[in-house]
DNA sequence: CTGTTAGCGCGTTCAA
DNA sequence: TTGAACGCGCTAACAG
């Protein structure tokens, strides 16, 4: 690919072809001590005006750049990094948080580590060691193993934990959730009010507790309006898949079928909305998470801020590292419906 | 929020509750030099059984954890972290680049810090700037400002630099692009193909480099099949926001309206889709950049593999850490048509 | 205003 | 197989 040359006997080219340039080198050139160098790199200390301008030459001629790590390791090995974990990265509801964590981190100075862990509970612990490892401030996780308990230690260490999304499992942690529940009741409520009395629930993959949240929700919503035969109409496929697709279709092969259908999650929005798209029933239909052209198709869905989802989570982190003792907090994120005419389908009569 | 005991005052709380355990207090515990312990912990060096028995027993008693900063730093000061530096975090483009970076720095043990320059040409320098101070090992990044010349010493340092999706200015880098030009071409040849002789591109926001790029394709396509008032249909609006939809409205009101649409990127994309979208006018239309539902909806697109996008710009980086002085390479990512019908539609007689 | 000393947590060198 | 001394780059504490 590159040269003939390479192999595992002479690497010459590993060494950078110039030295990096160190405190002490600045110094050196500019005649003065590196702990005054150090002050002009600092900004906030007394030098000489002179003084500072030589440093400052002297620092340019040589590219100098402070060893942020060397920095770190003097103030007791603290970053300015926080490190935020997710499942699976192609998953735009992840990447809509980490862009709140990301920006609510930049307006403090601070960066954000992105890991995943491919969505296998059994690497979590390992990709979190790696980080603790390097020091990280905070960690916000998403948690997909069946037990965070091993971050106890770390918590008591001072290294703030949020988790985002769904609840650590033993272990006490500050956390932000969606009003899950109030959500889906909500557009449970609507629909009903709207006349639907057979209500689909769609799910897939189902199983985590952001689901089990919103079929609460659901089927308190139903139970409210006395409506109590609703477990025939939920479909939660445990599996990831096409399998919200064939629940939609399954439901609406029922002698009774559901006049409206409810997904559980994003992807089972889409998924759902694939198999409604054209067809000739019109099935009242609302999703949960919005998403790109849903106001262009009048897809009804149940929204949420995603951005502020991730904000307040670097917030929490943030305000953790300065109250370490005080009680853990679980913020929620508020959901709302936004009809859009998909939800306001009447049942056929 | 929290208790009515923070303030200025007295910050007890913000020191951790058990301090961290160093190498030396492993050593002390487990009654040997703290050099065994590092052996022990980097793995790979000869000690006997049951001192490192003795060892982990205490490693694990103290909740030790092995501080990467400080073994980076005795290292030479150098992580395995890469930084990804893009302009708007929201843009799912990026985000799939992310992904793919993530991915392929995995599988090397490495991580990634994402930083952003909220699309603001004056932040760039500054953000890479603190990316630099914390020793990243390679800088991935989306070129903004109109000069990358201030990297030329960091490459000259070692640290490799990889510019995506376009080239850098007044900078020898590396490069991972799309093929904008075949892309835009292939589209536009498909469309005559169709029987199309007036075929407009809209692109909003427009100016950057991929957007030229893939009007040159859309303008050499049309000069292959002789047809050359091309321009009277071309419409880049340079400011964001709602102007693509206006620029299709503006297309199909002229006298002699395009037959045929193509988009320039993402946003304009579905921008277009609205418009287009419930028309009885029907309008051939061809999208750049493929979108969720897309298939579902039937909307031709020029696609291209994202992920593998930021796994190549992640290979091209580490292998130029091999091979730091080999002839800057450029790899172009092929883009092809998917025909999903809205790009099939004849012209109208 | 500036310099000196010491040490953050770890790994390398060399000796035992 | 194990340990003692030194240094990575930087800054806090104390001089001067």
């Amino acid at each position: 690919m590159t040269t003939e040359h390479q192999g595992e006997i002479a690497a010459p080219s590993l060494e950078p072809l110039q030295a990096r340039a160190t405190l002490a080198d600045v110094a050196r050139l500019a005649g003065v001590s590196a702990k005054t160098v150090s002050r002009v790199m600092s900004g906030d200390d007394k030098v000489a005006a002179h003084t500072r301008e030589r440093v400052m030459g002297a620092a340019k001629r040589l590219r100098f750049r402070p060893n942020t790590l060397a920095r770190n390791l003097r103030h007791g090995g603290v970053t300015n990094t926080v490190a935020f974990v997710i499942g699976d990265i192609t998953n735009p509801f992840y990447f809509n948080v980490a862009a709140g964590i990301e920006r609510e981190l930049a307006t403090r100075g601070m960066t954000m580590l992105l890991a995943t862990t491919d969505d296998a509970p059994g690497s979590e612990a390992v990709v979190v060691d790696t980080l603790l490892a390097q020091r990280v401030r905070a960690l916000i996780i998403v948690p997909i193993a069946s037990d965070q308990s091993y971050l106890e230690g770390e918590r008591q260490l001072g290294t703030p934990v949020v988790c985002v999304d769904r609840p650590a499992h033993h272990l006490v942690a500050d956390s932000v959730v969606l009003q899950n529940r109030l959500g889906a009741a909500e557009a449970v409520r609507s629909l009903i009010a709207a006349g639907h009395r057979r209500i689909g629930f769609v799910c897939s993959p189902a199983g985590l507790y952001t689901h089990q949240e919103r079929l609460m929700g659901y089927r308190s919503a139903l139970l409210e309006a006395g409506i109590t035969d609703y477990e025939r109409y939920e479909r939660l496929e445990p599996v990831p898949g096409p399998t919200a697709e064939e629940s939609v279709r399954d439901l609406l092969a029922m002698d009774e079928p559901p006049t409206a259908i409810i997904a559980g999650n994003n992807r089972a929005s889409t998924a759902a909305y694939r198999e409604l798209y054209g067809r000739a029933q019109q099935v009242a239909f609302i999703g949960f998470d919005d998403f790109e052209l849903a106001d262009a198709l009048g897809v009804s869905v149940i929204a949420y801020d995603t951005i502020e989802l991730g904000r307040e989570a670097a917030r929490m982190a943030l305000s953790r590292l300065e109250d370490p003792n005080g009680p853990p907090r679980q913020v929620e994120i508020p959901t709302y419906l936004i009809k859009r005419g998909s939800g306001e389908i009447p049942p056929r009569s």
